[in-house]
DNA sequence: TAGTTGTATAAATTTAATTGATAGTTTTTA
DNA sequence: TAAAAACTATCAATTAAATTTATACAACTA
C-alpha cells in the first residue's frame, strides 16, 4: 500500500470514473486501473463495484475511502511541519468562521490578506462553533474565528477584538428616549434571537442569566439572520441585540433605533483559535496582524464586560 | 514521500543506528541511507543529525517522527477495516486495563483467550482510565477494560460484570461484630485509599458523597496498592475497601476481617470499552465471550448499586 | 596508527510504476 | 437493434524507482 495508491482511490471515489480520475491525477487510465487493482489484490478485497455505472464503492470501499482520507490528510501535515520550520507563509490554509462574524469581518481583512500573502491559498468556511472545535481538533481546519472563551483542550485562543452588543429597540419601546440602555431596560419576553446553534444566542442568554433577569421568561421568536430580526423588530415584535460591527452598515433610519449599553458594555470576545501544535503558526500570526490592523480603526471600546458564548 | 520511507525513518529514530535499523526493516543499510536522504531532499530539510553519535533527531526531525507515527498508525487501520469485513480474528490487538482490575481479571481469562484465538497477538497494557480514554480515541488501543459508566463520546461500553466493594476492617473497629456492614458504619476519617489517578479512588469517594457521609472528613493515608492498604489496616490505621475479586485470594486470617455490605451492595461496573467505529469488533466480541465465561462462575451478585468512577 | 564501527556513494540489478496500443464491455443513440 | 461512443482491463514495452553488493570514507577506540 502506498500513499499514491490511496490518492488514486480517492480520485476514483470522487469522480466515479477511472478515465476522468486519471486525468485529475495527471497519469493515464491504465495506471489507475492497475494500481487500484494492485491495492485490491494486496488487501484481497474489492474497493470498487465496477459492474455498476457509474462506478460504486463497495461497503468496505466506503470505509477504506474514509480511512484513506485520514491517511492522506495526516501525510499532508508533514509538509506543514516543514513549512512551519522554514517560516514559509503559503500553501493551503483553512479557516472556519462563525456565521455572526463572517459577513462583517471577512470583507474587512480578506483583500488585505490575499494581497499581502499571495502564496497562501485561503479556504474560508462558515461553520458553527461546535463544528469549528471538532474540525480544529481533527485537523480539517488550520484556524478559526469565533466567540471566546471556549477553554477547549488542545486549542489556543488569541483575542482579536471585543465587540459590544448594541440593542435595536422598536419605536414603541419604553427605553426609546434614553441615551444609553441597561440590561434591566430590556423586556425579556420580547427579545428576538437567532436560532439555536448560533453561539451568539448563547452569549445573549448568558448575558441575561448573569444579570439575573432571565427568570422564566420565554422568547417569542427565533430567526437565522440579523436582517430578519431587524425587520421583525421594526414591526414592533420585540427588541433584538446586534453585534457592534453589524450596526455600522445599517441605514440611517435603522441606526436611530440603536441604543448603546452603559459601560461596562456587554460585549463578546472574538478570537483566533488554533490547535496547540501551532503547525501553521506563521500564517496564523500573519492573519492576526492583518485583522488587528483593520479592526483597530473600526472598533475600540475600553470598558466592556465579556459574555461567554458557552451555555452555562 | 512513501509510507515505506516513513517506516525507515521511524526505525532509525528508534535504534539511532542505520545498520541496526536496516536489519529490523529486513533491508540493507544503503537502502535506508538512500531512502531517508531522498525524503530529506524532497522536504529540503534534515531529519537526522548525523554528526552526533549516536545519531540524533533534529528539531523538525522530532516533529516529523511524531507525525510519521500517526500516519503509519492510520495506515495500519486499513488492514483492520479489511480484517473486520472478513471477520478475521487475528493480528495485533491492544488492550488497556486499569490497575485495580489487572491482577485479578487478567489471570482468569488470558490463558483461555490465547488458546482459543492463537492468531491474535494480544498486547496488554496497564493504564489509568484517563490514559485509556485518550488512547482509545487516538487509535493506540483497540479496546480496554475499566470501571464504567464513563459516557465518553465516540466510545462504546459493554458491561462485563458488577463487582461489589468489600470492607476490610481492623480488629478494633466498632463494626467488627456485625455480620453485614453499611456505609454509615465506616469511619471516614480512617478510610485508607489508593492514590489519586486510580479511578477506584473516585468510585469510593463518590460512594461516600452519594450517601452524604462525606462531609468534610479527610483521608489519612493514600497508597498505590491494595497489599499496602491491607497491611496498614492490619496495623490498626483504618479501614479500606477492596473490590470483590481481590478478596478471593486473601489468606484465611485476612479473610476474617472482611465485611460484606448489606444489599444493595455498592459495586463497580467493569466493562469492555472500545471505539464506536467498531473496527475490531470481532476480536472484541471474542474477548467479551471469553471473559463472560470465566467470570460467570466467580462473580454473581444480583442486588448491587453501581458507583460511578468519575469525579462528580 | 591500526582496527573497529558505522554511514555514504557508485554501479549493477531487481522490482515497480507508467505508458501506448488495443481488446472487451457496457451504455447511448440513431 | 445495429452502430457509435464511452469506459475499463489487459498486454508488452518503457521508464523510473528501490534495492543490493561492493567499496570508499569518516569517526571513534585501543
Amino acid at each position: 500500500m502506498t500513499i499514491t495508491q490511496l490518492y488514486y482511490v480517492l480520485a476514483v471515489a470522487e469522480y466515479k470514473n477511472f478515465t476522468l480520475a486519471a486525468e485529475k491525477c495527471f497519469v493515464t487510465q491504465p495506471t489507475l486501473s492497475m494500481q487500484i487493482q494492485k491495492l485490491e489484490d494486496e488487501l484481497s478485497i474489492l474497493i470498487f463495484d465496477r459492474s455498476k455505472k457509474p462506478i460504486l464503492l463497495t461497503e468496505v470501499g466506503e470505509k477504506i475511502v474514509n480511512q484513506a482520507k485520514n491517511i492522506v490528510n495526516e501525510a499532508g501535515r508533514i509538509k506543514d511541519i516543514v513549512d512551519q520550520q522554514k517560516g514559509y507563509i503559503g500553501g493551503e490554509f483553512k479557516v472556519g468562521i462563525i456565521p455572526t462574524v463572517m459577513p462583517t469581518l471577512l470583507p474587512m481583512f480578506l483583500n488585505n490578506f490575499i494581497k499581502k500573502y499571495p502564496k497562501v491559498n485561503l479556504i474560508i468556511e462558515e461553520q458553527t462553533t461546535e463544528e469549528i472545535i471538532k474540525r480544529l481538533k481533527n485537523g480539517h481546519l488550520d484556524c478559526a474565528i469565533a466567540a471566546t472563551p471556549l477553554e477547549e483542550e488542545n486549542l489556543k485562543e488569541i483575542v482579536l477584538y471585543y465587540e459590544p452588543f448594541v440593542a435595536y429597540v422598536p419605536k414603541n419601546h419604553s427605553a426609546i428616549d434614553k441615551k444609553e440602555i441597561e440590561i434591566s431596560d430590556l423586556d425579556l419576553d420580547k427579545i428576538l434571537l437567532l436560532q439555536d446553534g448560533h453561539c451568539f444566542r448563547n452569549g445573549i442568554l448568558n448575558l441575561c442569566k448573569n444579570n439575573k433577569y432571565f427568570a422564566d421568561s420565554h422568547f417569542q421568536l427565533e430567526s437565522g439572520s440579523f436582517e430578519t430580526l431587524i425587520k421583525l423588530a421594526d414591526e414592533g415584535l420585540g427588541t433584538t441585540l446586534l453585534p457592534y460591527l453589524h450596526t455600522l452598515d445599517l441605514n440611517e433610519k435603522n441606526k436611530e433605533k440603536l441604543k448603546h449599553f452603559k459601560d461596562p458594555k456587554p460585549a463578546r470576545e472574538v478570537s483566533l483559535i488554533y490547535p496547540k501544535n501551532e503547525l501553521k503558526i506563521h500564517i496564523i500570526n500573519a492573519l492576526r496582524d492583518v485583522i488587528s490592523g483593520v479592526v483597530r480603526g473600526a472598533i475600540a471600546f475600553s470598558d466592556v464586560e465579556i459574555i461567554s458564548p458557552k451555555t452555562k
